[in-house]
DNA sequence: GGATTGACGGGAG
DNA sequence: ACTCCCGCCAATC
């Protein structure tokens, strides 16, 4: 039996949220809120927040990709938004505003039909 | 084990 | 378009 902490259930909420991440190519970004639902947890975009927390510095995980619904980088309890963040994104190809805000509707990644699992997103 | 926090989102003003 | 407030749930102390 899995030694699962607290986990409702059988994968714990990081590992989702991980799995996640991981499927999200180069080159785009996506929010914390569409992360959630993506590993359904649908309406939890912290604890996609939190996850990200928890990763190691040394992660393998494109972390940088997700931002928030403001097509912005998120302050860091620090107090401070990761430049690093930017940098890498910048690398990538994705390009940043002049107020530091990237285009959602142009770099905002849609998986495929296989993964998708998100109800209907503001359909514009 | 209870209380607080937290890489957010959405609505309201 | 921006700011403030509330809520959701897990992890931490």
């Amino acid at each position: 039996m899995k030694s699962s902490p607290r986990s409702p259930g059988p994968v714990s909420t990081h590992a989702k949220i991980y799995a996640v991440l991981r499927r999200v190519p180069r080159g785009r970004v996506v929010t914390y809120g569409q992360v959630a639902t993506l590993a359904g947890l649908d309406g939890q975009p912290r604890l996609v927040g939190y996850a990200l927390h928890a990763l190691a510095t040394g992660t393998k995980l494109p972390w940088h990709r997700v931002i928030n619904a403001r097509g912005t980088v998120s302050i860091r309890s620090n107090g401070t938004a990761s430049l690093s963040q930017r940098l890498l994104l910048e690398r990538e190809g994705i390009a940043f505003d002049a107020r530091g805000r990237v285009s959602l509707e142009r770099y905002r990644w849609k998986p495929s039909r296989s993964t998708l699992r998100q109800p209907n997103r503001r359909g514009k």
